[in-house]
This record gives structure tokens, sequence and C-alpha cells, in this order.
RNA sequence: GGGCGGUUAGCUCAGCCGGUUAGAGCAUCUGCUUUACACGCAGGAGGUCAUAGGUUCGAAUCCUAUACCGCCCACCA
């Protein structure tokens, strides 16, 4: 292919019909799917499967493009790789959203009855699925689509009914009456972690208990929810509280109820906190609910499942609780027994999907027995067999595993896993994997299953091993399980991770997955959590519309570390596409001279300085870059490629090849340009998948390197070759760059016309021979004629500039532009600060401390510089002394 | 009540296992339609690295307090 018939391309890189063309061909040659290699250790990572609660936000396509730049970089380096998807049910979330649907048409689950309500939620379900597959496709996540999962297939579901019927066998799932989160919005129980804390402000009700028999005598509690009253059975004292002790053991009549209730002494009880006697209402608090078992006390439950006053109410039966509470304290108020109301701020739990506030309640539910689980989980972690990073959410982790409590895990929910147990009429229990048909006691076929179905976190806690197959033994689990990498946003930590790692060790025997990488959270630009009702919500398919894919992959990593929230607004969107635009034009530069028969293998080349100087530059930056990535510093190691593809490569090394380009000159640059810009595509792949094929694709057409793989994606990613590092050549691009910049800096400043060369003279002492070469890149770069390229400085006009570099000093004569005055208060400053600097290092280097401790490098360095600053101010004070002639 | 994170240029953030003159993107100012790129090029200005102590030859970086900002955990009603 010659030059004249390449054919034209635009300007500006158009990225999406090259996003939809390589996914296609990526996935059509089945490039995401991993061969098991038993010779080899595969990488593996499991998605965090997305809720199929609507559309992907701007969190999924940060898990996305950190999964995929792992997951890309390990199948790069050889490794057999698998990133397996998948999408979660998700219980709850998915409930209310049907439900709301529902709404809408003025229905409720409970009038189209079960069967109805969940074949609304799969049809629902199956839209939702193909649409966060398709956008999780637009991010170019290279996931195995052949291994998809969803939480309620039926082999993960027969893993959920394995793991309960073995816990349960194991005496670590049991049922019973415990105080749990009843959700009344929901009408269903809530594990401790779905309920949100927040602090509002209140108050709290002293309330007169008279005693009985003693007339005008009062025991006074203080209380935030005065309705809970309606269900006390005692009021609690602290054993060791003398204001109390003789009122041990005596009764109270409950106003408003009218009952009589006995005063119990109980260690529960701050005694410096109200008015040291406490209500205990054993249905609705677990503190109470402890204090009611320790002294055998009735459990009287006043709710209904919808938050309204139950019958034990009396009269305020069918009553709102928030209603109740103010007609009670009406009625108390009438009545003479409010003592008093004291203002108090307390936290109130709120239903984390519906923001309703909970209520703590006595419940038949069924529990997972924590501890036994916790205890491994918590040395995998400490003896390092799972790493967490960033380390600091390692002792957030044990905090929270070692004070860790039983886990409520019935939903009075419809979708979701069916809990695996059945109830005969003859009072049996059936736990089983498989339905029964009959019951093993009585032989009745009338069994009725659990109508309650699991906490979603349950299924998700098995997602490692349950997608790999288990509890078959099959290939996938043998060859990737355990995992490698659980990558995922810190807020799931709990819900999700520690419970995977329980769970996963409880199942298998092993950890499931070795390093944790916890990202931070995605925020506007101002700071604030994305929310729908905020309206603050940056949709990705609306940004990779205007601004491509690989733009919004490089928005979310730019400027970002490990386990921090990040800010995302249109700047770094506009960044990331201006980068790849770069990219685009730096490699349409290279392709209008690359030409198959121009293509010649690197290692037969000869280098100029400037070569060697790129192919040094990209070594080291290889080298770190891979480091970079082996820490999980993606947001640096993009900077430094970034760093170096712009302002190294475009706006160093391509600007010096242009003039050997044109004239023809040898040795040619290409095989250089090629080489550095092909292995700079290579590393920068992961990060941006799509604009790297593209032009790696026609970088291997222009050249016609066969020898190419079919896909930058299945080629070998770089590993740095130490032995292009150059010093030699980087000092003397340094002193060219220096040279480069001062006769700009000075054209700048004198308001040099940008059409006008100017005249100038370098002397370069015994780099003289180094510079020789570049006179013609100086001229092109500089608009400066290089009149004079000398070791020793000759006598010229004295009406003439002078910068004095490190590597050179460059007279600009300007005759008709120089100021005598200027020109001296110019030098004079540098002399100044040129003093300044040998007086502070003179300093340095004069204490004996720092010459005894510091190492030998240091204080070499200092000398060196000290050297430096003498040199130069030599030099400014022979110009100025010039000037006067 | 515990614990964690943050406080660095006008804005958003890197740097932080100590060692030149503290970096980037954006914004701003000056000059450029230079055939890779105006999604660009060249140049400039802008920071007592929150405050106070301490350790050290040397601190943005380590330690201790303090002040704000944010987050997480927590059954004192």
């Amino acid at each position: 292919m010659s030059e004249s018939s390449m054919p034209e391309l635009p300007k500006a890189y158009e990225p999406h019909d090259v996003e939809r063309k390589w996914y296609k061909y990526w996935l059509e040659r089945g490039y995401f799917t991993p061969h098991r290699d038993p010779a080899k250790v595969p990488f593996v990572i499991i998605q965090p499967p997305p809720n199929i609660t609507g559309d992907l936000h701007l969190g999924h396509a940060l898990t996305a493009t950190i999964e995929d730049i792992m997951t890309r970089w390990h199948r790069m380096r050889g490794e057999p790789t698998l990133w397996l998807p998948g999408e979660d049910h998700a219980g709850i979330a998915a409930q209310v959203v049907v439900e709301r649907l529902l709404a809408k048409e003025g229905l409720t689950r409970h009038q189209i009855g079960r069967e109805a309500f969940l074949a609304r939620v799969w049809q629902w379900v199956g839209e939702t699925r193909d649409n966060i597959a398709n956008q999780h496709r637009r991010l170019g996540v290279s996931c195995d689509w052949t291994r998809e999962r969803f939480t309620l297939d039926a082999g993960p579901s027969r893993a959920v009914r394995t793991a309960f019927v073995r816990l349960y066998n194991k005496g670590l799932i049991y049922r019973g009456e415990r105080i749990i989160n009843w959700c009344p919005r929901c009408a269903t129980a809530l594990s401790d972690l779905e309920v949100e804390h927040q602090n509002v402000p209140s108050n709290l009700w002293h309330i007169k208990y008279p005693v009985v028999g003693e007339d005008g005598y009062y025991v006074i509690v203080a209380t935030t929810r005065p309705e809970t009253m309606l269900g006390d059975t005692a009021v609690a004292v602290n054993p060791s509280d003398e204001r109390y002790g003789g009122i041990i053991g005596k009764s109270l009549m409950l106003p408003i109820v009218g009952s009589v209730i006995p005063v119990v002494a109980d260690e529960a009880v701050a005694v410096d906190f109200g008015t040291g006697a406490v209500k205990v209402t054993p249905a609705h608090d677990p503190t109470d609910f402890e204090i009611g078992l320790r002294h055998k006390l009735p459990i009287i439950n006043i709710l209904n499942p919808d938050g309204t006053i139950g019958e034990s109410g009396g009269k305020y039966q069918g009553q709102e609780r928030f209603a109740a509470r103010q007609a009670i304290v009406a009625e108390l108020e009438q009545m003479g027994l409010l003592e008093r109301i004291e203002p108090h701020t307390h936290a109130v739990g709120h239903c984390q999907r519906c923001r309703t506030v909970v209520e703590p309640m006595a419940s038949l539910q069924w529990f997972v027995k924590i501890a036994p689980l916790a205890a491994p989980a918590i040395s995998a972690v400490k003896d390092g067999r799972i790493r967490i990073v960033p380390e600091r959410f390692t002792k957030v982790y044990l905090n929270w595993m070692e004070n860790i409590r039983d886990w409520c895990i019935s939903r009075q929910l419809w979708w979701g896993h069916r809990i695996p147990v059945w109830y005969c009429a003859c009072g049996e229990m059936v736990v089983a994997v498989d339905d029964p048909k009959i019951c093993p006691r009585c032989g009745g076929s009338e069994l009725c299953q659990d109508p309650d179905v699991l906490d979603t976190w349950f299924s998700s806690g098995l997602w490692p091993h349950s997608t790999l197959g288990w509890p078959d033994d099959t290939e996938d689990l043998r060859y990737f399980y355990p995992t490698t990498i659980m990558e995922t946003a810190y807020d799931i930590l709990f819900f999700w991770v520690a419970r995977m790692i329980m769970m996963g060790i409880e199942d298998t025997g092993e950890i499931p997955f070795r390093f944790v990488y916890l990202h931070g959270l995605i925020r506007d630009e101002r700071g604030e959590k994305m929310s729908k009702t905020k309206g603050n919500v940056l949709d990705p398919l609306v940004l990779m519309d205007r601004y491509g894919t690989d733009a919004l992959r490089f928005a979310v990593l730019w400027g970002t570390s490990p386990g921090n929230d990040s800010k995302l607004g249109d700047t770094k969107l506009e960044a990331g596409r201006n980068f790849a635009n770069k990219l685009y034009n730096a490699a349409r530069f290279v392709l209008r001279y690359a030409t198959q028969d121009r293509g010649q293998r690197l290692e037969k080349v000869a280098l100029t300085l400037e070569d060697r100087w790129i192919l040094s530059r990209l070594a080291r930056v290889n080298t770190s870059v891979t480091a970079l990535m082996e820490e999980f510093e993606f947001g640096e190691a993009l900077r430094q490629m970034h760093d170096f593809l712009w302002g190294e490569f475009c706006d160093w090394y391509i600007e010096l090849t242009k003039g050997r380009l044109q004239s023809g000159a040898e040795p040619s640059p290409l095989p250089v340009l090629v080489h550095v810009l092909e292995q700079s595509l290579r590393l920068l792949h992961p990060y941006m998948p799509f604009v790297t094929e593209e032009l790696w694709q026609s970088l291997k057409t222009a050249t016609g390197q066969q020898s190419m793989a079919d896909s930058i994606m299945i080629s070998h990613y770089p590993v740095a070759d130490e032995s292009l590092h150059d010093d030699d050549a980087e000092r003397v691009m340094d002193g060219l760059v220096e040279i480069v910049r001062a006769v700009r800096n000075t054209r700048a400043e004198y308001d040099v016309a940008s059409e006008r060369m100017i005249e100038i003279q370098i002397y370069a002492g015994v780099m003289t021979d180094s510079f020789q070469p570049y006179v013609a890149a100086i001229e092109s770069l500089a608009k400066a004629k290089v009149a004079v390229l000398a070791t020793h400085r000759r006598e010229t006009s004295s009406r003439a500039l002078a910068l004095v570099l490190k590597a050179a000093e460059v007279v600009i004569p300007m005759a008709s532009l120089f100021d005598l005055a200027a020109e001296t208060a110019r030098l004079e400053k540098e002399i100044a600060e040129a003093m300044w600097e040998q007086a502070r290092l003179e300093a340095h280097l004069g204490d004996e401390t720092f010459l005894a401790r510091a190492p030998e490098a240091v204080v070499v360095k200092e000398k060196e510089r000290l050297a430096m600053a003498m040199d130069k101010q030599a030099r400014l004070k022979e110009h100025l002394q010039r000037l006067g002639e």
C-alpha cells in the first residue's frame, strides 16, 4: 500500500462503529472463553452480579472497567482467564419495583396472588436481564458469556437448597422467636444490615407508672417510643441503683392498659440514663427481650404486620403507629401521668429499600448461627490467605466479624429462593434439597412448604462456588476455584464479601478468593451520592453515546486511588475523549508513512539518539505500569501511560521524526515509531480496548505483519526490555528539550512573531558532539537558526541575550529587541537565585551531622548540585560583565 | 460511644513505606487555522501541602493533639 492510496481517515476519532465492530469480532472468535490448561494457574474473577432492578449505573461501569482491565491484562499474559458474568434476582429490591408497577394499575400482589405475581416478576426480569447484559457488553466487558448465571437458575438454586440443608443438619440454621427488624411497608423481616440508622430529633417522654397500693407514689420511666407501653410487661431498674432499692418486687399499674406489672432488677439497665427506670417491652426491643427471658415476662406484640396497632392495643387497635403515639401521649397528659418531655435525638432504623421506619419486633423466623462460620473466615484474613486491598478495610472487616450476630435469613416475600422446609399436619418438619412427596413420619402427602423466601444475600454468599457448579464436583469447580480476586465496592463488604468468605469456606472447605479489591464510590461533581430521587444520576449509556466507551472507562479511573470515592463530571469524560483522539491522530500520523515495504524489524535497524531515548522511556514506563497494576493502582498506571504517550511520544518523539520522515533521511524512524506505538497500544489495551484494537489492526494492515495475532486482546502484554534503558540518551534528550524550551520561552517573552526565525548560538561544551546532529531539529522545534554550535564561547556582540542552561548556553543576538536594562536585571536576578542556592547547599554540606548520617548518594547529589549552582553563577556573571563592555 | 477516611494550585484530584525547585486534568492569561490532532500546538501565572507541637541531618510524606468535612459500626430505653 503506498502513501497516496491510503484511504483518507477522518480527523477526529469516531468511536461508535469501532466499538460495535470489535466487540462482535471478539465475541465471534470466542476470545472471552478460557481453555482449562492443567499446566497453568488460572486467573478468575466472578463478577458481582448486578441487580436486575433496572439500568446499570456508574458504579457498575467502574466495577466492569476495573474487572475488565484485570481480565484483559491477565489474558494477555497468557493465563487461562475466566471472568464469569451474572445477574442477581435482587429479592426485596425487585419485588418492590414490581409492586410499584402493579400499583400503577391499581393492584396489589395480594389481589393477584402469589403465582400470578411471580409470573409478572419473571416477565419483567426477562426484559431487564437482557437490558443489563447489553449495557455490560457496551462497556466492552470481556467476560465469558457462555458461563453467564442468574441467581434463580436451576444450578445456583440447587446450591442454595443444598447449603441450607447442610447448615440445618449441622445445627447452624435454626428457627426461633427473636427480635427482628420489621419493615411495615414491605411487611417482612430484615437483617440488621438492611436497616439504616439515622439520627432523628425526637423526645424522651417521661411517664409516671403508679405504684399499686401506694397512692401518690410513682415510678417514672423514660421512653422514645411511648406507644410501646401497650406491650409493657415490667419495669426494670439496675440492682445497684440505690434510688430504687426499695421498690424492686413491687407492682405497678400500667396506665391506659390497666394491667399490673412487676418491677424487676436487671444489670442491663443503665443507672445514668433517663430516670434509671426503664419500661420493659419484650416484644419490641432487643434489650427488653433479653430482660424478658431472664425474668420470664410475657411477650405482648402490639403491632400488625402493616404497622398499625394490633388487637392487644385495646382502644388504639387499628390506629397507625405514629398516630397512636400522639394519642397515647395526649391521654397520658390528660391523666396527669406525663411527667415531662425532654428533647432527645436518637438513631432510628429505616428500611434500606423503602426508607420506612422499621420496628423491632419479636417474630418466628429462620436464623443462621453465625459465630461458628465467622471463626474460620476471620482466620483466613488474619493469616493472609485472603488479602484485602486497600489494607485498612481489613480492620473494618475483622471488627464486624468479631462482633457478628445471628443472621435472620427468612423474608416474608414471594420473589426469591423459597425456604426448603415443609410442614406436615402431623407436626413433622422436613428440611430437604428435593421437594418431599410424603411425610417421612406419618406418610401423609399433605405437605406445606414454608411460605417465606431467603434473604437475597444468602444466594449471593454462595456465588463464587455456586456459579462454578457446586454442589457437584465439576471440572470448572476443580479448576477455577478458589477464584483469584473479588472486586467490588466497599459498601458491600459486610453484605456480600464477608458472607462469601463464610459460606465459601463452610461449603467447600476452601477460601472463595485470594484477594478482595475494594473500590470507592462514584459521586457527582459536587461530591454527592448519585440517586434517582436527587436527579443527579449520570447514565453510562448516555455518556458512552456522547463520549465513547473508552472515554468513559478512562474517566471513571482518571485521578482515582484504591478505595477512595471519586467525582465524575464532563471534565474527565472530555479528557478521556481527547486522549483517545490524540492517540488516534498519533496513529494516523504513523500510518501515513507506515507501509509494508518499510516496516522493518526493530532489531535490524540503526538507532538515533531520539530513537534510543523513546525506547528507553517506553521500557521504563512499561516496568512502572506493570508494577502499578500488580498493586491495583489503576489510576496511577493510566496517568503514566497518558503522560508518556502525550507528553513524550507525541510532543517530542513524533515531532523529532517529522524532519527525518519528510527528508527521507536514513535511518528511518519508522520501525521505532511503529514499535513504540504498537507496544503502547498493548499496554493501554486493558484500559481502552476499542481505540487500541482499532489502531492496532490498522497498524497490522499497514505494515503487513502477518505474524501479529488476530486481535490485540490475545497478543502478549509487553514485558519491559531493560536492555533498552539508556541513561546517556535520556540525558542528551533532556538537554535538547531544555534548549528548545528556553528558546521558545524567550521568543514568547519578547513577543517574537511566530513566523519569524531568530538566530541563536549554542555553546554546549562537552555535549557539542551530541547536539550536532540535532541542529535541524532544534531549528524546526524552536524556530531558530542555529548559527554557532561550539565547545567554547566565541566573541559576539554584547547586545545579545544569554540563556545559561544545564547542558548548554544559548546566546540570542536580538539587536532590535535588545533592552540593556532589562537584560541586566534578568541576569542579576538569576545570579541572585544561583547565589541563594549556593548558600543553601553550602550550609547543608557544611553540616557534620548531615554528612555523617545521610546516605552517600544523597550527599553526592547535593555536591553535584552545588557545583552546578556555582558554575551557573560564574557563567551568568561573565555574561553580565560583557553586557557592560 | 467507638472506628475509618479526607483537608495539597480557582475547581477535581495524584503524590504520602522521608531525600532536588510538590505534579496532572480542567479553568485562567498570552500567542498560534505549523497538512497527525483546535478533542490541537507553544508559552505563562497560580501552592507557607488544614492548625499546633514532636521525631529526624532532612517532613506534604512518620508520631501526637486540635479543628472542620465525610463515611462506617453501635440494643442506653
